[in-house]
DNA sequence: ACCACGGCAATTTTT
DNA sequence: TTGCCGTGGT
């Protein structure tokens, strides 16, 4: 153990709380303990989380050796890890800032004799797990037309983020569950035996392992004496219960989070876990972040009105000390190509109007509606960026050269060994390689050892055994040639020598032009690697495996930046990857029933409480320009779709939604005859109540203010009761009493 | 080993 | 409509 000297006395922490608002500088002051931070979109939660680590560390004296901070994506992880040291202006190695499954991996690295793996085990990105549920399944003789391999990664999937192994599954008459089950046990054993460890096994393993050991567990809960936790209303069972776990009964947990925006339930994120966290952990305060910086106050009352209809959320409404801005735009379009036809202009006059053009948006809740959107604006020659699709170490060609750099690094890694053994193609067919599997299996070898075997015992013959002799030789060859590089190098001259490049070189067009770069962006990323210390040794730590090692673990655990265009362009992404980013100006297409909410989602009401969510994200991604645009006709799958208008437009307000129509723009009618009825150019009434506004009423009990409509005496407001729904009231003759 | 064809399904995505 | 996957032909 490290000794850490005790902080110096009487320490100036004003740059440490001055500029924060009076919420915030409650959550980065609040005393040692469990607390949660019910963060608002565009609140400054990252700021908050910054902000309190300082605290702890400058204020409260805390050892920066004794925080953990824990995101879900690495991205958060650095932005994260850069602002604390530049708040701090001293590098802050000794801090464990990283994703739940950056961390659960470090530790499995660090105690794999504990955890019951191997110390080689190897990380299974989603690609190869779906290879080797595939692989059991065709072992099993299973008809993976009856049963898509994809529905058994996902059950498996489920199951572990659900903390759950196949001897807790339950016997089931259920052929699918039957099925199912059978394929889990088989690749149960599988990953066992191959010292082979997915993604939800990071997290699970880590959870049984510190479960198991006593003393491990004293350990880290005496060593990680105060954690935040951010997106906490993402986290999944497992994560639950490993921050549960780590807490034991000291408060030391800085959950933050916003329930209106868990949008990943379909993924095991558990939105209760947030709620669950005020009963489980002792003492937690309540710190709600209601102001925001990011957007005018139009956008967040509609934003406020949307997400009130949720029930069983935690009360929080957002307000701007900003103005009100210009009204939400909603476009009734004829069909889809008339949608993106008006997104494109009004995009071309923003930007002609000295508008940049990154930001703005065009959001959508499905990728297949970018289609449309990307003709249109190559047509107006709008430059654009498209969000998704693939990442850099997922594609083929990457993962290709990657695996000889495993094989390199490790004989027997048989999920690289598979996948290089004929990339390029060299007269390994599938055939050879069942004989290499077969004689592994009974052998309990590595298909490397197999191999070995095949080509000196004559199990192969001919051309096969040659070519698995000539694979055997060229990987120890590179092997050999590569040992004293420096990873670069060794990266480069992998890539070279496996055949790549020239495989990649054959092919015609710009495709593998495009493979070859991305080869070379690989060396690139290897060399940038090697001037990282992504984590730094400490006291009792083990030597570092190799930097070889270490590489291909980041990149399993990170899989690159997005594709990333130069220059200004318009950003075309799903609603889902919008979370955590703002532009000046939004875009939400396709608000269609059935598409948005969609189909099968909106089915179940959490589902459909999840849509809106999504909604909400995307709505509050919005800064001062937010257009909502609908088709009367979609083509979808070939076929003419009619859909009619999103509920979720309706359940704006009407107020702040100006409908724009191909002749200039024009108020809904309920919006005008409010505004007649009030005088033309008065402002509006005062309604006594805002929207969002919570209040009580005698019978129906609390609720929170929709929308409201005339004035004076005639006022009536809408308010979603947490008990009974929806109700119009007069409010001279309601009595209505406001909260907070 | 490679290509061409037909059948089939078709949210959302990070690690 | 697209694109993926498996099959069957060369």
């Amino acid at each position: 153990m490290q000794l850490w000297a005790s902080q110096p006395p009487a320490l100036d922490v004003t740059h440490i709380i001055s500029g924060l608002n009076d919420a915030q500088r409650q959550a980065v002051t609040a005393p040692l303990g469990n607390a949660l931070v019910v963060a608002g979109a565009g609140s400054g939660k990252t700021r908050v989380l910054v902000h309190r680590i300082a605290w702890l560390i400058e204020a409260e004296g805390v050892s920066p050796y004794g925080v953990l901070a824990v995101t879900f994506t690495n991205k958060a992880a650095a932005e994260m890890r850069q602002r604390i040291e530049a708040l701090l202006s001293v590098p802050v190695t000794a801090l464990w800032v990283g994703t739940f499954h950056g961390i659960a991996h470090r530790l499995l690295r660090q105690h794999w004799q504990e955890a019951g793996l191997p110390q080689n085990f190897q990380i299974l990105d989603a690609d190869d797990q779906l290879r080797l549920v595939k692989r059991v399944m065709r072992a099993l003789d299973m008809d993976d037309k009856r049963w898509p391999p994809r529905q058994a990664v996902w059950f498996i999937n489920g199951h572990k983020d659900e903390g759950r192994r196949v001897r807790d599954l339950a016997d089931d008459d259920d052929l699918f569950q039957q099925t199912h089950k059978r394929i889990y046990a088989s690749y149960e054993t599988l990953c066992n035996e191959g010292g082979l460890v997915d993604f939800a096994e990071l997290l699970l393993r880590c959870l049984e392992c510190l479960r198991g050991d006593e003393g491990l567990l004293a350990h880290y809960r005496r060593r990680f004496g105060q954690i935040l936790v951010d997106e906490f209303q993402d986290t999944n069972r497992i994560q639950y219960e490993w921050l549960k776990l780590l807490a034991g009964d000291i408060g030391k947990i800085m959950a933050v989070g916003d329930d209106d925006q868990s949008i990943y339930g379909w993924r095991g994120a558990r939105i209760e876990n947030t709620q669950a966290f005020l009963k489980e952990f002792d003492g937690a305060v309540v710190i709600p972040l209601e102001q925001n910086y990011r957007s005018t106050a139009n956008i967040l009352d509609a934003a406020n009105a949307l997400i009130a209809r949720n029930g069983m959320r935690l009360p929080k409404t957002l307000w701007t000390e900003g103005g009100p801005g210009v009204p939400i735009k909603v476009y009734s379009a004829y069909n889809d190509q008339d949608e993106a036809r008006f997104a494109t202009e009004q995009i071309k006059d923003l930007i002609d109007n000295g508008g940049a053009a990154n930001g703005i948006a065009v959001l959508y809740r499905s990728n297949a509606q970018s289609r449309v959107l990307e003709e249109a604006l190559l047509r107006a020659d709008i430059p654009f960026r498209i969000y998704g699709g693939f990442r850099f170490f997922e594609r083929a060609e990457i993962k290709d050269a990657l695996a000889y750099m495993r094989l390199v690094q490790n004989r027997h890694a048989d999920i690289a060994f598979e996948r290089a053994v004929n990339t390029p193609s060299r007269g390994i067919g599938e055939k050879t390689l069942e004989t290499l599997r077969a004689l592994a299996r009974a052998g309990a070898l590595s298909l490397w050892q197999a191999g070995k075997k095949a080509v000196h015992e004559g199990t192969l013959k001919g051309r096969a055994a040659a070519a698995v002799a000539e694979f055997l030789k060229l990987i120890d060859e590179i092997a050999a040639g590569v040992a004293e590089l420096p990873l670069h190098e060794l990266a480069a001259a992998v890539i070279e020598a496996s055949g790549l490049i020239a495989h990649h070189g054959r092919e015609p067009g710009e495709r593998g032009l495009a493979r070859k770069e991305n080869l070379e962006e690989l060396i690139s990323a290897a060399r940038q690697f090697s001037g990282e210390l992504v984590f730094p040794l400490q006291d009792a730590e083990q030597p570092a495996v190799s930097e070889l090692e270490e590489f291909l673990d980041q990149v399993a655990l990170d899989a690159g930046e997005r594709e990333s265009k130069t220059g200004p362009a318009v950003q075309l992404m799903t609603l889902h990857s919008a979370k955590g980013l703002e532009f000046p100006t939004v875009f939400m297409t396709g608000m269609e029933e059935g598409l948005f909410p969609h189909r099968q989602s909106s089915e179940k009401p959490e589902g459909l409480e999840e849509e809106r969510r999504l909604c909400y994200v995307g709505i509050t991604r919005a800064m001062r320009r937010l257009y909502l645009t609908h088709a009367e006709v979609r083509r979808l799958h070939g076929a003419d779709n009619y859909n009619r208008r999103s509920r979720f437009i309706e359940e704006l307000p009407p107020h702040l939604i100006s409908e724009v129509r191909l002749h200039g723009e024009v108020e809904r009618p309920l919006a005008a005859l409010r505004s007649r009825s009030s005088g033309l150019f008065e402002s509006s009434p005062a309604c006594p109540l805002n929207i969002g506004q919570r209040v009580a009423h005698g019978t129906f009990g609390e609720g929170v203010v929709l929308q409201s409509e005339g004035n004076g005496e005639r006022t009536r407001v809408q308010v979603h009761f947490a008990a009974v729904g929806e109700k119009w009231l007069m409010l001279s003759a309601a009595k209505l009493e406001a909260l907070d």
